[in-house]
RNA sequence: UGGGCCGUCGCCAAGCGGUAAGGCACCGGAUUUUGAUUCCGGCAUUCCCAGGUUCAAAUCCUGGCGGCCCAGCCA
């Protein structure tokens, strides 16, 4: 980055940052990203850690926290606090010891509510659930006071000491904060603070049986840990005057300002926690991690690199603008990263057989080519070459139609890294008409040649059969058929049957037989491919398909 | 029709009173032993609409229209 990116705010958020330093309203800047371990991290949650890990990075001194919002015990499980420090880590971004749990605060939070009641500014309600929602009020009908609302000091004292010793049932109590049950924004008409729930806390143990909302954990705990921003996405707007509300009542290190950007959309897939617990409950998909998932698990072992995911949260930027991104935004930045990373191997996916009649059958090559064409520096390899080879079937037509520059009967074209073999004749099953071999010549003057006094526009891939290794390749597709899913229907009615296609046994290039789990490829003309991390077993490595490569070709015969 | 927010190219998105950046997508064309990559070129007389202020408006004002969010003891 040079001098003069840094120096620019990219996005109103980094220009309100940029403009509290300046003025020195803050030294530093302080963010934190604050998941609830009650489910796996998607690229929504990326975009959020980027900005505030990037904040942090971005400025002098500047430091992002991760804080687990663990405020509701029914939800959250040990294992998705394993998955989200991961995946932050692996996302590149570095919390140091600065992990934090809105639980390691409890004590502190529960001192703040006596405050609250002791200045008359909180109460305990004793309303049914059923109640309190119709004492609410609607959107356009104010509430009305709960009879409870006047309340004692001392009685309301009493009773959330005793909401806290475990003397009252789950549904029996709540603290409420005194606003005002007639304001037109419904959060704060009288919002619950504290409820009773009688569960085992992951990180509190049994300590608690009471828990405090989000809206009053969420700003003490930031004023707490001295955050100077906190960014969150929109649907919080409406909570904000809750959030200032609370800090303004009582006496915290600092007041952090929360800011809201609107929330990633990605088309063809969801971003709804809940939507991805039920895919994954229902076996729709085979666990969080499944490659299909919008998950950054799921990313990873699909194939995609952290710098891939970091470049796309910069491209898509920060505003408040509703929006849904293409995935070929997505996807073009994975190409980006993987073009110039990715060595390139050779593998069929739908193998045709091909003799090569002028090549002597006792005879093979090893030809030494290069593990990426335009970068010499990542080395060579060695590839097997004998009288018979695997062609991709799609390569071949009897009659070629127009611009179909691969093989056609009576034509020629390049094996790639290899020689410019000619197709003589076809052969067929007789019973169904299928073509199940071809009969070729090779020229022998073509090994890193162009061949005499004639073009060779083609060049496609191949496997000698002799020194092929068979393994397993999973082509996947979009999990869903529709831009929205869920957006006038159930959203699993357009999950996309054909999201994973498995080929059992692919023939490739020996050289991949050693391919480690996590390794990227290009098989040249057909993809990306990553080594699956969960499936792949020592010398029997399982691809799967990350992302296809751009094909004018798919176009042109598209349109014909 | 209570409150909050948003509306610039198909999709993101700069712009903050001085005469519409960029990326993706798309369309040409060049190079190419990946129909990939790379490279050149094209792609908003117009900024949701209508008035108004101004020498000058996407930017300011007024009024419309369209969209999103909120009535969990979820976050």
């Amino acid at each position: 980055m040079t001098k003069s990116e840094e120096a620019k705010p990219t996005d109103f958020i980094r220009a309100i940052v940029a403009d509290d330093l300046q003025t020195g309203k803050h030294a530093r800047v302080v963010t934190r990203f604050p998941p609830e371990p009650n489910g796996y991290l998607h690229i929504g949650h990326a975009k959020s850690i980027c900005l505030n890990f990037g904040i942090a990075e971005e400025n002098p001194e500047g430091t992002c926290n991760l804080r687990f919002d663990d405020t509701n015990p029914t939800k959250e499980e040990p294992e998705y606090i394993q998955s989200i420090e991961g995946d932050v880590r692996w996302l590149g971004f570095d919390f140091e010891q600065r992990r934090y749990f809105a639980s390691d605060y409890f004590e502190q939070i529960y001192t703040y509510a006596e405050t609250l009641i002791l200045a008359g500014k909180a109460y305990v309600c004793s309303l049914s659930a059923d109640e309190i929602r119709a004492y609410r009020g609607t959107l356009t009908e104010p509430g009305r006071d709960s009879p409870y609302r006047n309340r004692s000091v001392e009685e309301n004292l009493d009773l959330f000491r005793r909401m806290r010793a475990g003397e009252f049932p789950d549904g029996t109590h709540v603290l409420r904060a005194r606003i005002d049950m007639t304001s037109p924004n419904i959060n704060m008409r009288d919002p619950i603070l504290y409820r009773i729930i009688h569960t085992s806390h992951h990180q509190t143990g049994n300590r608690w049986c009471i828990y405090p909302m989000y809206d009053y954990t969420h700003c003490i705990s930031d004023a707490l840990e001295g955050i100077t921003h906190s960014l969150c996405t929109l649907e919080f707007e409406d909570h904000r005057p809750l959030y200032d509300w609370v800090l303004d009542q009582l006496d915290t290190p600092c007041h952090p300002r929360q800011i809201e950007f609107s929330r990633l959309s990605l088309e063809y897939t969801i971003m709804s926690k809940r939507w991805l617990n039920d895919l994954v409950v229902s076996r729709a998909v085979s666990g969080w991690d499944d490659p299909r998932m919008p998950t950054i698990s799921g990313l990873r072992r699909r194939g995609y690199t952290p710098e891939s995911i970091r470049e796309f949260c910069h491209r898509i930027g920060i505003t408040k603008a509703p929006n849904r991104v293409e995935m070929s935004l997505l996807e073009n930045c994975l190409r980006d990263d993987l073009e110039e990373r990715a060595p390139r191997a050779m593998a069929v996916l739908d193998p045709l057989r091909v003799v090569i009649e002028n090549y002597p059958a006792e005879q093979e090559e090893m030809l030494t080519v290069p593990c990426h064409a335009n970068h010499p520096e990542m080395g060579t390899r060695a590839l097997g070459f004998s009288r018979e080879v695997w062609i991709e079937h799609d390569d071949f037509r009897e009659a070629a139609p127009a611009k179909f520059k691969r093989l056609a009967l009576g034509g020629e074209v390049r094996l790639r890294n290899a020689y410019v073999i000619r197709c003589h004749q076809v052969i067929k099953d007789p019973a169904t008409g299928a073509i199940t071999e071809l009969r070729c010549t090779y020229d022998p003057n073509t090994l890193n040649a162009n061949p005499e006094g004639r073009k060779v526009k083609g060049v496609i891939h191949w496997v000698s059969i002799r020194h092929a290794v068979h393994n397993e390749v999973r082509l996947y597709d979009r999990l869903f058929l529709k831009a929205n899913p869920g957006e006038d229907d159930d959203f699993k009615a357009s999950l996309n049957p054909d999201s994973l296609r498995t080929l059992p046994a692919c023939p490739m290039e020996a050289s991949l037989a050693n391919a480690e789990p996590g390794d990227h490829f290009q098989l040249e003309r057909l993809g990306y491919f990553c080594i699956d991390s969960k499936d792949s077993a020592p010398g029997k490595p399982v691809l799967n398909r990350t992302v296809t490569l751009r094909d004018s070709w798919a176009k042109i015969e598209a349109k014909q």
